[in-house]
DNA sequence: TGTTTTTTGTACCGTCTCGTATAAAATTGT
DNA sequence: ACAATTTTATACGAGACGGTACAAAAAACA
């Protein structure tokens, strides 16, 4: 990654470009973006913002690195969760957990997803962001569906499930985690929320502690 | 309503406080908060910068003025979307078709729910924001909640069933409603969201369109 | 008609905003 | 040691920002 090989011709730069990325973008996660000042930024980064200005450009261009580099990590963190040893269970227990420790690690309190917190406002007006969040919402979509696919072959889910349909439900969970843990609500209560998500997308009925004696289902109405 | 049975004493004021508030709404939805000037407002309301500050004071207390008629618009919507006269199906049908048509709205495009578009950006940084949003989808929950206790009673839904859980559930698919529509899906899928998350919750498995054989489900693994 | 009361419209203030110009500092090359 | 190059640091400027003072306007009261 770090390719200072040949070193550069003139003062080196006081700062690590990935490391300020970060910084701003914790900046941003609490504040939001409108919110976020380039004094802010440049106190969070420790850049000045001439050299705020030459490494990244305007505000805007930050931010939108930003969300690139956070939808980069949130790939990782797909790939890493759903990865296929394990049952569909505990992939989207696995996921939902990393998630959670993620929604709650701010300092100024839970502040949940990045890109519902901060990319969700500016998109309905600035179309780059709306590209952006759309493209990972998709990612999130399409990496849950993958898993959910291989589940079916591996006997797992029943083989006529709509993957795709029960994929975006299973990221409804993760966004109402994410706005929800913004919202101020307690991580236990959430902890229950996905347990419950995943118990009725994987089979299993939501029952309550305590009375769960058979786990045959009712059919719908209609 | 409208209490102009008494005349007041001086010149009269040239605009609809209630009208002016929902202007003032539709322009920090499409924006968020931070990124609305006064003379947003001002140009949105018709209203000068010195009548809005004699109105509503100053530009938080606005906003948190916009968030309560949100909440009660929500809480009317969810009274008439969940009344008891009909199937739980039916009800939760009429409950998201009623949030999209709201979340496709906009002028500039569609904007989602107002509190995820707008409040959930400034609720880790502004408690009072925090707070109003926390409460808003706790009434959500619980309308949804009441519902579904009520289609247990009626035999439509299984009686050990975790009504808290599914309706915190039933309202994450409106979370996810309001998410996408602001990145800017496409109407069609999201009403087939909708329609996937109802036959889940409601007790029929998504499957395929044309190959739901029989209705039966499997168990979960554990 | 004149006084009182409330709202409107304009103009203004201090502050903060983003972005940049300019010079000093720190390195490499010769 | 000196020139060339790149980054840093300070300082600045034009404009937008939130908020308010003040006088004109429009109504009810006397």
């Amino acid at each position: 990654m770090v390719q200072k090989l040949v070193p550069r011709r003139g003062r080196p730069r006081a700062y690590d470009p990935d490391a300020a990325l970060a910084r701003a973008m914790e900046t941003f996660w609490d504040a939001g973006y409108a919110a976020t000042s380039l004094d802010d930024l440049s106190a969070a980064t420790g850049m000045n913002r001439p050299s705020l200005y030459g490494a990244f450009g305007d505000k805007r261009a930050l931010y939108l690195e930003t969300l690139e580099r956070y939808r980069a990590a949130a790939r990782a963190a797909l790939k890493e969760t759903l990865a296929g040893d394990r049952p569909l269970r505990e992939a989207l227990r696995h996921l939902y957990a990393t998630a959670l420790a993620l929604y709650f690690s701010g300092e100024h309190g839970a502040r949940g997803c990045y890109l519902i917190g901060t990319a969700a406002t500016e998109a309905v007006l600035d179309p780059a962001v709306r590209a952006a969040l759309a493209e990972a919402l998709g990612e999130i979509d399409a990496a849950i569906e993958a898993r959910i696919r291989l589940a079916q072959r591996q006997g797992e889910l029943r083989a006529d499930a709509d993957s795709a349909a029960l994929a975006r439900l299973a990221a409804a969970v993760l966004h109402t985690l994410a706005l929800r843990s913004r919202a101020g609500e307690q991580r236990a209560a959430l902890e229950a929320t996905a347990a419950a998500g995943i118990d009725l997308i994987c089979g299993r009925p939501a029952v309550k502690p305590g009375s769960r004696r058979h786990l045959r289902r009712r059919e719908g109405s209609s």
